[in-house]
Order: C-alpha cells, then sequence, then structure tokens
RNA sequence: CGGUGAUUAGCGCAGUCCGGUAGCGCAUCUGGUUUGGGACCAGAGGGUCGCAGGUUCGAAUCCUGCAUCACCGACCA
C-alpha cells in the first residue's frame, strides 16, 4: 500500500474526550471515529487490525472444531419473549418496531437466535455434539459507554454456542474451547489470565472469564502466588484464619453525635475502622405480591460488602438491592451510620471475617450513639455466618497455597456452560436412546473482538505510540523513502524493495509522500508497524538501507540485496502455535 | 439513572463574568526558502458560536427550554 493512495488519518493532538491510553492511540492512528456516544466507525487502519484479530480467532474456532454461521443483529422480541429474557434483560437491551409495527430487538448476545436454529435443524443426538460461532456485530445500548471501544454500544463479538446430549460432552467442549481462548490470546500476543467468573445475565452454572491484565481494566481479578488459583473478585474466596478474642467487659452504649460513616464513629471512640462493625440493609426476595423483608449484613468496619456473593445468600434478591433510607428509618428507628444487631428484629447475616471480631463497636440503632463491647452470641443471640466481603491484597488462598493479590484486568472473553436454562424454555430436544426426549445441554463462549484490540493497545504501547503484537499490526513493515524528489536513486531502490516484498506477500505500508523525514517516522511509529525500513541518501552510499525494530528500537543497516530475506526472516518469528 | 462539566473553523482552545465588526495555534491551499526526527517566511480560504425561543437598538456573551458529548458514581457478557 502506498501511503499516497491510502487514508492515513493520524492525528497529530491529543482528542480531548479520550481518557485512556488505548482509546487516544487508536483515534490519533486513525484506526476509529466516534459517530456516536458508544458507536465507531472502523477507518482502514483499524479494519486491517481487526481482520488480523477476527482471522486469528477463526482459525483457532475452526481448528477447535466450530463451526461458522452468521446470524442476524435484529431479532424478533418474540424469541426473547420465549426465554424470558425480553422483560428481565432491562433497557440494555435496545427495542424498537418495524412498519407494521411487529416487535424487534437488536441482538446483545445470540442464544435465542442459535437455540430456535438448533431446534429446528438438529434432529438426532447423532448430530451431537455441534459447536456454530459467528463473528458479528452486537448492539448493548449501555449506560455508560466508555473508553472508546474498550466499553461500546455497538461491538464486534465472537460468539459461539454448543450442544450436546449430557454434561460430560458438554465439559468436554467447554475445555476445548477454554484451550482454545488460551492460544487466541496467545497468538495475539497479549499478557492474560483466566480466572472463575459469575455468570451474570447470561445465566448458567459454571464460567471462566479471560482477562488481559491492565491497569486501565474495570474488572479486578484476584490471583494466589501459591497455586493456580485465579478468580474475578465478583467470586473470589478466602480462608479466615483469626480466632475470636474472648468477650470482655459489659457492653455500653456511647454518643457518638454527628458520626455517619464507620471511619468518624471509629475516630469518635477512638478505635480503628477494623474494630467497629459496618452493618448494611439489604432487601430480601421478593414474594409474589412484590413485598421483602429486610436483611442486615454485617462486616469489618474496613472491609466491602461483595454484591455478588451477598446476593447468592438464598432468600436475598439477586441482583442484591439495598433498602432505602426511608425502609431503613421505618424499620430500625434510626438512620444509616447508627445501625446494629443488637436488638436488630429481622435475619442477620455476619461476614466469616466480621464473625471473628470481639469487644466491638457497632450502631446502637438511635442516631447517635453507638455501642461498645459488643460480642456475638453474648449480645446478639441470632445471627448466621456467610462469606459477604471482598477478598483484600494478602488474605489467604481458599486453596490453603499461598496468599492472594488483586490486578485490574479487562475482560476480553468469557466460557459458560449454561447447561439446560434456553434449551428447556425453548424446547430444543433431542431424542435420547430411549426415545424419550430431553433438552440438550448448552454452552457459549465470547471473545469481545473490538476490546482485544484495546486491550492489546493498553498493553503495547510508548510515549511514541502503539507497538503491535506481530500478528496485530495492520503492516508488517513501514517502507519509508527520504526525500525521493530530490535523489532518484532512492525513489528507484525504495520503489524495486517495494515490489519486492508486495511479491512475497509482506504487507508493506510505502510511505512515498515526499514528506519530510520526521513526519514519515513519527506516522510510523504511532501506527505502530514493527519493521520499519529507511531508504535515504547516506546509507545508500555504501549500498545499504536502514532497518528499525519497532519494539526496541534497535537500528541495523543491512546491504540492499539482503533487506527481503532479513524481513522475511523478522517477519516469521510470528508466535503461531502449532500445537 | 444521580452528580459535575462541556458544546465557538477539520482538530486543540481563548473570548462569556462586564452585550457593541468572531479570535489564536495546528491542519488545508498558493508562492518562496529549506531538506535525515512532527521546518521557516509571506499570503489565502474556511464559522447558521449545539438547537429553539425570549430580553435588548444590538446576543457567542443575559434568561428559559431542549439536544448532544465527556468525566465521577451507581450499573454491566
Amino acid at each position: 500500500m502506498r501511503t499516497s493512495r491510502y487514508l492515513l488519518s493520524t492525528l497529530k493532538e491529543n482528542p480531548a474526550e479520550a481518557a485512556v491510553v488505548s482509546h487516544r492511540l487508536m483515534l490519533r492512528a486513525g484506526l476509529i471515529r466516534q459517530i456516536a456516544s458508544g458507536i465507531y466507525t472502523w477507518l482502514p487502519t483499524g479494519l486491517r487490525v481487526l481482520h488480523k484479530v477476527e482471522n486469528i480467532v477463526r482459525e483457532e474456532m475452526n481448528r477447535a472444531g466450530a463451526i461458522e454461521v452468521s446470524m442476524p443483529v435484529v431479532q424478533p422480541a418474540e424469541l426473547w419473549k420465549e426465554s424470558g429474557r425480553y422483560e428481565k434483560y432491562g433497557p440494555e437491551l435496545c427495542r424498537l418496531k418495524d412498519r407494521k409495527h411487529n416487535e424487534f430487538v437488536l441482538g446483545p448476545t445470540h442464544e435465542e437466535v442459535i437455540t430456535a436454529i438448533a431446534r429446528r435443524e438438529i434432529k438426532s443426538a447423532r448430530q451431537l455434539p455441534l459447536n456454530l460461532y459467528q463473528i458479528q456485530t452486537k448492539f448493548r445500548d449501555e449506560i455508560r459507554p466508555r473508553f472508546g471501544v474498550m466499553r461500546g454500544r455497538e461491538f464486534l463479538m465472537k460468539d459461539a454456542y454448543s450442544f450436546h446430549i449430557d454434561h460430560a460432552s458438554l465439559e468436554q467442549t467447554y475445555q476445548d474451547m477454554y484451550d482454545a481462548y488460551s492460544r487466541i490470546f496467545t497468538r495475539l500476543g497479549l499478557d492474560f489470565r483466566p480466572v472463575e467468573a459469575d455468570t451474570g445475565a447470561i445465566g448458567g452454572n459454571h464460567s471462566h472469564e479471560f482477562q488481559v491484565l491492565a491497569d486501565a481494566g474495570e474488572d479486578t481479578i484476584v490471583f494466589s502466588d501459591g497455586s493456580d488459583y485465579a478468580a474475578n473478585i465478583e467470586m473470589a474466596e478466602t480462608i479466615e484464619n483469626a480466632v475470636r478474642p474472648a468477650a470482655g467487659a459489659a457492653m455500653d452504649k456511647a454518643a457518638t453525635p454527628g458520626c455517619h460513616t464507620v471511619d468518624e464513629a471509629a475516630q469518635a471512640l477512638g478505635l480503628e475502622a477494623n474494630s467497629v462493625l459496618k452493618s448494611l440493609i439489604v432487601r430480601g426476595e421478593r414474594d409474589e405480591n412484590g413485598k421483602y423483608e429486610l436483611i442486615m449484613c454485617c462486616l469489618k468496619g474496613n472491609q466491602e460488602l461483595n454484591e455478588v456473593k451477598t446476593g447468592k445468600v438464598p432468600g436475598l434478591s439477586n441482583p442484591l438491592e439495598f433498602a432505602t433510607d426511608e425502609e431503613i428509618a421505618a424499620y430500625c428507628g434510626s438512620h444509616p451510620g447508627s445501625l446494629g444487631p443488637v436488638n436488630f428484629k429481622g435475619r442477620i447475616l455476619v461476614d466469616r471475617a466480621a464473625d471473628k471480631m470481639g469487644n466491638f463497636a457497632c450502631g446502637a440503632n438511635e442516631d447517635g450513639y453507638h455501642l461498645i463491647n459488643v460480642n456475638w452470641d453474648r449480645d446478639v443471640p441470632n445471627y448466621e455466618v456467610c462469606d459477604l466481603r471482598n477478598v483484600e491484597e494478602g488474605d489467604l488462598s481458599p486453596d490453603g497455597k499461598g496468599h492472594l493479590h488483586l490486578r485490574k484486568g479487562i475482560e476480553v472473553g468469557q466460557v459458560f456452560m449454561l447447561g439446560t436454562k434456553y434449551s428447556e424454555a425453548m424446547q430444543a430436544v433431542v431424542m435420547d436412546e430411549n426415545g424419550k426426549s430431553i433438552p440438550m445441554e448448552m454452552g457459549c463462549y465470547g471473545i469481545g473482538v473490538t476490546r482485544v484490540i484495546a486491550a492489546a493497545i493498553e498493553q503495547h504501547h510508548d510515549e511514541r505510540g502503539i507497538i503491535w503484537p506481530e500478528s496485530m499490526a495492520p503492516f508488517a513493515v513501514s517502507l519509508i523513502a527520504i526525500k525521493p524528489g530530490r535523489c532518484p536513486q532512492v525513489h528507484e531502490v525504495a520503489e524495486k524493495l517495494y515490489a519486492q516484498l508486495e511479491e512475497l506477500g509482506i504487507e508493506v505500508l510505502y510511505d512515498d509522500r515526499d514528506e519530510r523525514p520526521g513526519v514519515m517516522f513519527a506516522d510510523a511509529e504511532l501506527i505502530g508497524i514493527p519493521h520499519i525500513i529507511t531508504v535515504g541518501e547516506k546509507s545508500l552510499a555504501n549500498g545499504e538501507l536502514e532497518y528499525k525494530d519497532r519494539r526496541s528500537g534497535e537500528k541495523q543497516n543491512i546491504k540492499i540485496e539482503d533487506m527481503t530475506a532479513f524481513i522475511q526472516q523478522k517477519v516469521k518469528t510470528d508466535p503461531i502455535i502449532t500445537a
């Protein structure tokens, strides 16, 4: 490709709206342009990268035995009503009507469509297992799109769905997909971790996320330094090895006027936050009339409630809902900030770490007062101990091996065992050997193709721009001719080398603009092309060309006649897994 | 959805408090000088000041409403 005939679209200045480095560089390098909040055009350079990622994903999916299909973006609402998600999915599901007032949705995911296909096309258990995938546009009307394509509303996703006669077969395909994902992200040059994950809105009973480690990530992941335990913080657990101290002096009441937070109360009482109990009021499960009870959750004052784990406690609202201040005042007789388990009239859940506290302080259920020297059992006879808190840096690994560490991650893929959630709701059944019709076991497996690109940039950049992993680069080689208009030999050599590289099937961006060298170097480095060849008068005098490695910055001169072989060798270093 | 802020040339911004001929830098075009890391000089083009209404002799500026965008939070494969 000649730069003079291409749309480079690089920006010299930083766009005002971009807060994270990948968003900024994607705009500056001319990969994407925003057309509305969370909705982007992919410019030529960006699209080349997108195709690179797609092709690697496609190769590995095919290798793992999945079959490619393409499903519609616009889907009849009818299917979503059948699965029950038309009501359940919420405002993130974009709904629309056609001219005949029929209801449709923009697909945020494709379980409904694939299940409708499977129940019609799969006629015999002998066709199983079957794994179908597509690489296709999704639309989710996110509350707050941000960070460019990292959390867009319209995005490209590879989604695969597998169908099985039994759970053992599902487990096999789940493992195959897990392995395929590991190969994909390795080939893409990403530093990633598979972690145990919550199943969220998709449902199902077992799931792993593939997280790319990056400070800009929106997820917190937890892993052990003594084993291969790794989990999203939503799921992560720990072992509490503290021992509850013996109860001491009798419970007493202390005035804490104006104290509304744990820290304020602790300071007023002359205690550390970890000696004060944090009491939160949440809603229980709704009954058929929509009524619910209020439940108290107790944590150590310096620890955080984990809403996902708490929502899974039987009898609690899930997703977890907090009580309003009005509900709390009416029920407890005091406001948040003065709440505590002593004489609380409802169900009390105590986090496992908080259960190890003794002689602690807590709210008195009376505005402006706290209780001190409180002890479980003695002062609070009825309570349940559960796992309610977020794990913290340095906590023990739940397998007893090593300690936990927290890092930020970008979720680029997730694999789920769905079980029969959709096949039962939508009657996707096959006959078993006894002639009995049974719902198929299902799995689903997603990769955020557009998000992968942002994640790669978060991990691979410097002050000059993007440094693409070889496998994702929009071009393998940047060929820069210094002032070809002034020196005919430069022009001649550059043109010849360009033709040779093209002939070899190496993707070259040949900067033939006759710009000042600084402009061309800056663009090549901003776009992140891994190999930069410069043709200039200086080294031509010795019969040489200049080579620069974008990643290491190392330069070397190569004889003109050796350059094509040299580059062929360089381009071959793509870390393709041949397993 | 709550909080905060923004919207002026293709991009980045000033001007708004205190109403009076719409500006700066970059980019673009022309001419010249330069020529190995985002050149310099001279000139030119480019604007319904987000939209609608109001106040005023006069509105980018004041008032009202709306829209869009961003950031923080809540939420989220």
